[in-house]
RNA sequence: GCCCGCUUAGCUCAGUAGGUAGAGCACCAUCCUUGUAAGUUGGGGGUCGUUGGUUCGAAUCCGACAGCGGGCUCCA
C-alpha cells in the first residue's frame, strides 16, 4: 500500500488537534516579547474569496514566523458584521439583517477554520453584537464629551440606491464608493465627527509612520490637503458684506479683473435681487445646482458664468470688479469665492476670453526670455509689476509682504485650507450602530446615560426601500423618555457609519470580553500598538485615516498611550484572473472552497503566496496551483521515503563528512540563511518558497546516491529544517511529516531553525574570468585562495592566453571569491 | 496636467552593497511504470522596453524617451 499525500485526512486531524490543544490561544502571562499581527477583519457577506485567502494567508505567515522566533503573538479574528448588504438581503429576500449575517458569520468561520489559520478565536466578537456596540456607542458619547461629535445642518452627499448619506471619503469621483451610483446633495441635519480638528497633526504624523507604504501616506496627505495660503477681504460696492476669498497667489492681486462666487454662496440671493434679469440669473444657478458633481466638476464641461449686475472692491488698489457666478467654483471648499486673475491662471484665463473680461498683467518673468508666450496665461513666479507699492518685488516677497499688509490693515491675512472636511456619521439605515442621543422637548439633544447603554436595536421592525431608516417607524424604540427631565422624548433613529465600528476594533482585541468598559488601559497598553497591519489598499483613506483619528483622540484623553493604531501597514495586492480583478460581474472568480477541497489548503496558501511578493498584484493561475500541489507532493515522498532510515539517526554532526555532504549541507543551510532574511526582513515570500524548492531539489539529487553510501544524520538534519522553514506556509503537511520523524510536540511550537554559517561556505569557488568585462572562462579555485595566487592561475589559462596574446594588460580587477578582468588594450 | 509603480525565458515572477541572468509552470527528451494516473533525471529557450552617461565591468546606478497599470485633479 503506498502512502500517499491524503491532504484530507490530514488537515481535518491537525485542525481539530490544534483547537482542541488551544495550541494559539494567547497566553498573557508569559513574559515574551509581544507582537500584534492583525489582519482587517471581513465583513460577512457569505462566502470567502480569493483575496481573503490572500490576505489571511500573509497574515498567518507573520504570525507562525513571529511565534518561532519566540514572541507572544496576538493573532485574532473576527466580524464587521454591520453594513447595508444585511439590510438588502431583508428587503429583497424577506431575510432578518441578523439571521443573514450570524449565518454567513457561521459559514465564513468554518472556511477560515478549514484554511488552518493560527488565530485566537477565543477572542472572536461581532461588531453587531450588543456587547460590542454598546462599547461603539459609549466611545460616540466620549467624543460627544469632549467636544468631537457635533450635530448641525449642511449640504451632504446622499446616494439615491443605497437611501443614506455619505461620508466625503465615501464619494469618489462623485459615485457612491459602494455601489457606483452618483451621489446627489441633500440639506440635512446630521452627526458630524470632527476630524478637521486633528488635520494638522493627522498630517505631519504621516511622518511618523515609518512602516507605512509612502504610497498610502501620499494618498491621506492629498485627502487632507493643507494649502498654505492667504485670505483676502474684498467689498462689496452698495453692501455692508464682505466677500473673503482663499489664495495662493496673493502676489497677483492686483490682477484682480473679476469675482467668481460659487450658485450656493450665501449671498446669491442678497447680490442678484431686484437685478432687472433676476429671474435669468435664477434659472442659471438652479440650471448648475441640478446637475450631480461629476458632470458639474467634469474636466469636460464647460466654465459657465453670469453677471450678478454687482461689483466688489479689490482692498489693495479700490478698483470695482465684477461679481460673477460660475459653475466651477466649489462652495464646499474656501469661501465658495474666489478672485479671477487671467493673466495669471490657466482657468482663468480661458474664462475671461469666454466672457470678455480685461486681462492684466501683473506678473513679469524674470529673465525675459525671447518669443515669450502670448495668448496664454504666466503661471510661474517672476517680479511684480503695476503693483502699486508692491511693484519690483519677486513673487516670493510679494506674497509675504502683501499677506501682512493685509493683515495689519484687518483685510485679510496668512489662512490654511484643508480639502478634509469633518466626518458625516449618521446613517439613515437600520442595520448600525444607533446613534445613543435623544431629543427632549425640554432639554434639547441629551445623551443617553452610560448606565443606559447599550441602546439596542429593536428586532421587530419592517424593512421597506422607504430611503429612511426603519427605526423611524418603530414607535417602541422612538418613543422614550428624557434621560434629564424624565418627560417624552424622542430618540435619534440614524445609526452610525460602521466606519466606526472599525474604528477601534483592533483595541478591543486586546480585552474582548470587558463588560466595564471597551478595554482596560493595561490590556491595550500591552500590545498597541499593532505590529504588523494587512490589508488591502482600497482602504489606503477611508478606515486607515479614521482609525489614525480615533487612536489620536483616545490617547489625548488618556484611554491608551500610543497615539498611532498601526507601526507598520502591509498594503497586499488584489487577486486576478485575466488581468482583471475577480468579480462576480466579469465571471472570472475562483471559489476558494473548490480550491480547498480539490487540493487542501496548503496547497492554496503555497500557490497564493507563491505566485507573487505580498504587495503586488496576484495572477490566478490553475497550472500554477498544479504546481505548488505537485511541490508538496514531492516534499511528502522526500519525507515519507526516508522516514524509517532516519527516526532513530542520532542528530549530532559527525566531525569528517564528504565532499557530498558538504555540498548538501551547504545547500541546507544556504537555504535556510536566505528563507530567514526573505521572511524576516523582507516579507518577501515568494522568493522564500523559491528558496525552498530549491533545497527540495538538493535533496533530491543526494537521495540518487545508493542508500548505503548516505550519511543519514546530514539527511536527517536537512529535513527537519526543510519542514521548519516550510511550517509557516504548509502548516498541516509541515506537522504531519513532523510527528511521523517522532516528534511528539507541536511543530509550530518549535524555535525557528539557526542556521551553520561555516556550512554555507563553499570549499571550492568557480571564478569568473572576464577579458574587457566579458566573460571568457572561469576556474575552480579553492576557497579564501590569495589574490595573487588567483590572478597567476587565470593568466596561466589556455583561453586566457589566446585573448592577452600581443596585447599589453593595462590593469587587472580582482573581486576576491567572485571573478578576474584583465583589461588589455 | 501632477505623483507613484511596472517593463527580465512562451506564461507568472525572482534577481537583496554593480561582478557567471534564475525559480515555478509550459515545452522537448530520458528513465520508471507501461492498466491508467503519477513519478525520476536531463535539456532547449532571454541583444534584461529603447537610448545616452558613469565604470575595468550595468538587468542593477544616473539622465532622457516609449509602452502598460494605478492614484489625485476645475482646490482657487
Amino acid at each position: 500500500m503506498i502512502d500517499r499525500y491524503n491532504f484530507h485526512e490530514i488537515e481535518a486531524k491537525w485542525q481539530n488537534h490544534w483547537e482542541s490543544t488551544n495550541l494559539y490561544a494567547q497566553q498573557e502571562k508569559d513574559n515574551l516579547p509581544r507582537y500584534y499581527c492583525l489582519e482587517m477583519f471581513p465583513y460577512p457577506s457569505g462566502r470567502l474569496h480569493m483575496g481573503h485567502v490572500r490576505v489571511y494567508s500573509i497574515g498567518d505567515v507573520i504570525a507562525r514566523s513571529k511565534r518561532m522566533q519566540g514572541y507572544n503573538v496576538l493573532h485574532p479574528m473576527a466580524w464587521d458584521a454591520f453594513g447595508l448588504p444585511a439590510e438588502n438581503a431583508a428587503i429583497q429576500h424577506g431575510i432578518h439583517p441578523h439571521k443573514w449575517t450570524w449565518s454567513n458569520i457561521d459559514h465564513m468561520k468554518q472556511e477560515l477554520k478549514k484554511l488552518g489559520f493560527s488565530y485566537d478565536w477565543s477572542r472572536e466578537y461581532a461588531t453587531c453584537d450588543p456587547t460590542y456596540y454598546k462599547w461603539t456607542q459609549w466611545l460616540f458619547l466620549f467624543l460627544y464629551k469632549h467636544g468631537l461629535a457635533y450635530r448641525k445642518r449642511a449640504a451632504v452627499n446622499w446616494c439615491p440606491s443605497c437611501a443614506t448619506v455619505l461620508a466625503n471619503e465615501q464619494v469618489v469621483a462623485g459615485l457612491c464608493e459602494r455601489c457606483d451610483t452618483a451621489a446627489e446633495k441633500a440639506d440635512l441635519e446630521q452627526w458630524f465627527f470632527r476630524i478637521t480638528d486633528y488635520a494638522d497633526r493627522l498630517l505631519d504624523e504621516l511622518d511618523k509612520l515609518e512602516g507605512w507604504p509612502e504610497k498610502v501616506k501620499a494618498m491621506q496627505a492629498n485627502w487632507i490637503g493643507r494649502s498654505h495660503g492667504t485670505e483676502i477681504i474684498f467689498g462689496i460696492e452698495g453692501f455692508d458684506d464682505k466677500l473673503p476669498v482663499f489664495t495662493t497667489r496673493p502676489d497677483t492681486v492686483f490682477g484682480v479683473t473679476y469675482m467668481v462666487i460659487a450658485p450656493e454662496h450665501p449671498l446669491v440671493g442678497k447680490l442678484i435681487a431686484g437685478q432687472e434679469n433676476e429671474a435669468e440669473i435664477r434659472a442659471f444657478v438652479k440650471e448648475i445646482l441640478s446637475q450631480d458633481e461629476i458632470t458639474r466638476t467634469s474636466e469636460e464641461t464647460e466654465k459657465k458664468g453670469m453677471f450678478t449686475g454687482r461689483y466688489a472692491v479689490n482692498p489693495l488698489n479700490n478698483e470695482q470688479i465684477p461679481i460673477l457666478i460660475g459653475n466651477y467654483v466649489v462652495g464646499g471648499y474656501g469661501t465658495g469665492a474666489v478672485m479671477g486673475v487671467p493673466a495669471h491662471d490657466h482657468r482663468d484665463f480661458a474664462f475671461a476670453k469666454e466672457y470678455g473680461l480685461l486681462v492684466k498683467t501683473v506678473i513679469v518673468p524674470e529673465v525675459v526670455t525671447e518669443g515669450a508666450k502670448t495668448g496664454e496665461a504666466y503661471v510661474d513666479d517672476g517680479v511684480l509689476t503695476g503693483s502699486g507699492q508692491f511693484t519690483g518685488l519677486t513673487s516670493q516677497e510679494a506674497k509675504e509682504k502683501i499677506t501682512a499688509h493685509l493683515k495689519k490693515s484687518g483685510q485679510g491675512g496668512p489662512k490654511v485650507n484643508y480639502r478634509l472636511r469633518d466626518w458625516l456619521i449618521s446613517r439613515q439605515r437600520y442595520w448600525g450602530t444607533p446613534i445613543p442621543i435623544v431629543y427632549c422637548e425640554k432639554c434639547g439633544t441629551v445623551p443617553v446615560p452610560e448606565e443606559d447603554l447599550p441602546v439596542l436595536l429593536p428586532t421587530d421592525v419592517e424593512f421597506r426601500p422607504t430611503g429612511r431608516s426603519p427605526l423611524v417607524d418603530c414607535d417602541e424604540f422612538v418613543s422614550t423618555s428624557c434621560p434629564k427631565c424624565g418627560g417624552p422624548a424622542r430618540r435619534e433613529t440614524d445609526t452610525m457609519d460602521t466606519f466606526i465600528d472599525s474604528s477601534w476594533y483592533f483595541l478591543r482585541y486586546t480585552d474582548p470580553h470587558n463588560t466595564e468598559s471597551p478595554f482596560a488601559k493595561k490590556k491595550a497598553d500591552a500590545w498597541m500598538p499593532v505590529d504588523q497591519y494587512i490589508g488591502g489598499v482600497e482602504h489606503a483613506i477611508l478606515h486607515l485615516l479614521y482609525s489614525r483619528f480615533f487612536q489620536m483622540v483616545l490617547a489625548d484623553y488618556g484611554m491608551v498611550d500610543a497615539d498611532i493604531p498601526f507601526e507598520s501597514l502591509l498594503a497586499q495586492g488584489m487577486v486576478l484572473q485575466d488581468g482583471a480583478k475577480m468579480s462576480k460581474s466579469k465571471g472570472n472568480v475562483v471559489d476558494p472552497d473548490r480550491i480547498v477541497a480539490q487540493y487542501g489548503a496548503d496547497t492554496a496558501r503555497l500557490f497564493i503566496l507563491f505566485a507573487s511578493p505580498p504587495e503586488r498584484d496576484l495572477e490566478w493561475s490553475d497550472e500554477g496551483v498544479e504546481g505548488a500541489y505537485r511541490f508538496i507532493n514531492r516534499v511528502w515522498r522526500l519525507v515519507v521515503e526516508y522516514v524509517d532510515l532516519i527516526k532513530d539517526v542520532p542528530r549530532d554532526m559527525p566531525e569528517e563528512l564528504g565532499p557530498r555532504e558538504r555540498e548538501l549541507r551547504r545547500i541546507v543551510h544556504g537555504s535556510v540563511k536566505k528563507i530567514t532574511s526573505d521572511i524576516f526582513d523582507r516579507y518577501s515570500f515568494n522568493t522564500a518558497i523559491s528558496a525552498i524548492m530549491e533545497l527540495v531539489n538538493g535533496l533530491y539529487q543526494y537521495k540518487d546516491i545508493p542508500t548505503g553510501k548516505q550519511d543519514l544524520g546530514v539527511v536527517r538534519e536537512a529535513i527537519e529544517l526543510l519542514l521548519l522553514v516550510l511550517a509557516p506556509f504548509t502548516p498541516h503537511v509541515a506537522e504531519e511529516l513532523w510527528h511521523r520523524l517522532g516528534h511528539s510536540e507541536s511543530i509550530h511550537r518549535q524555535l525557528w531553525p539557526a542556521y551553520d554559517e561555516a556550512a554555507t561556505k563553499a570549499e571550492e569557488i568557480t571564478i569568473v574570468v572576464q577579458v574587457n568585462g566579458k566573460v571568457r572562462d572561469r576556474v575552480v579555485v579553492p576557497a579564501g585562495s590569495e589574490t595573487e595566487a588567483v590572478k597567476e592561475r587565470v593568466l596561466a589559462q589556455p583561453r586566457v592566453q589566446e585573448y592577452v596574446a600581443n596585447k599589453t594588460i593595462v590593469k587587472t580587477v580582482v573581486v576576491p571569491g567572485k571573478l578576474v578582468n584583465i583589461v588589455v588594450k
